[in-house]
DNA sequence: TCGAATATATAAC
DNA sequence: GTTATATATTCGA
């Protein structure tokens, strides 16, 4: 692994950040309305890489989470650094890419689509390490609840109401706190 | 509502 | 290496 690079952006008073390695892949991303938060996620992931000296970074990917993160697609495209993944964990993030936009899933489901239990799903879903890039804000409990959601590695009301909110604004349906089962998407075998 | 089952990951030994 | 502990869950009673 060569040397990474770092780069912010904020829009809505929130602060938008992005790990890449020397050929642009996506290492992580990440976003907080604190930037000393988000900055202190980032760097504890890049601690992980092999090396993590710090350089210029390609500005696109945190202008693309703002995209996201107000509920549009991107074009650009963009590719992931796997270093940080286990076998396992790839396999839950290949579901989770192919959620479409508006639409959810749930732990129970992806579980049964790749021969696994719900609560693995869970531990692999919250160690997204691409977020918003690969939309883990799209899995939610069976009940159609909206969930949790770790904001750079903090779970509590903020996440849930931060997850909901990216769910809105994609164009998720809801009534009051639950999310209308027409959104529901199956995931389809490997 | 509550307890058990469940498949991983991580830390400690 | 191996074991203990903790999960962004689920299902049944």
């Amino acid at each position: 692994m060569g040397r990474l690079g770092f780069s912010t952006a904020s829009e809505e008073e929130t602060w938008f950040g992005v790990l890449v390695d020397n050929q642009d892949r996506l290492v992580a991303s990440s976003f907080n309305p604190s930037r000393h938060t988000l900055n202190t996620h980032l760097k504890s992931i890049a601690r992980k890489m092999t090396e993590t000296e710090p350089k210029p970074a390609a500005k696109k990917y945190a202008e693309s989470m703002i995209e996201l993160f107000k509920g549009r697609d991107v074009i650009e495209p963009f590719s992931l650094n796997p270093e940080l993944a286990t076998a396992y964990q790839e396999k839950v993030y290949e579901v989770l890419r192919k959620i479409p936009r508006a639409r959810v899933t749930s732990y129970g489901m992806i579980a049964a689509a790749i021969n696994s239990g719900p609560r693995a799903v869970g531990t692999a879903v919250a160690s997204n390490p691409w977020s918003l890039f690969v939309p883990c804000h799209r899995v939610v409990p069976s009940g159609l609840t909206v969930g949790n959601y770790g904001m750079s590695g903090s779970l509590d009301l903020e996440g849930s109401l931060m997850k909901r909110k990216l769910l809105r604004r994609e164009g998720v349906p809801f009534r009051q706190d639950r999310i209308l089962p027409g959104a529901l998407w199956e995931p389809r075998g490997g």
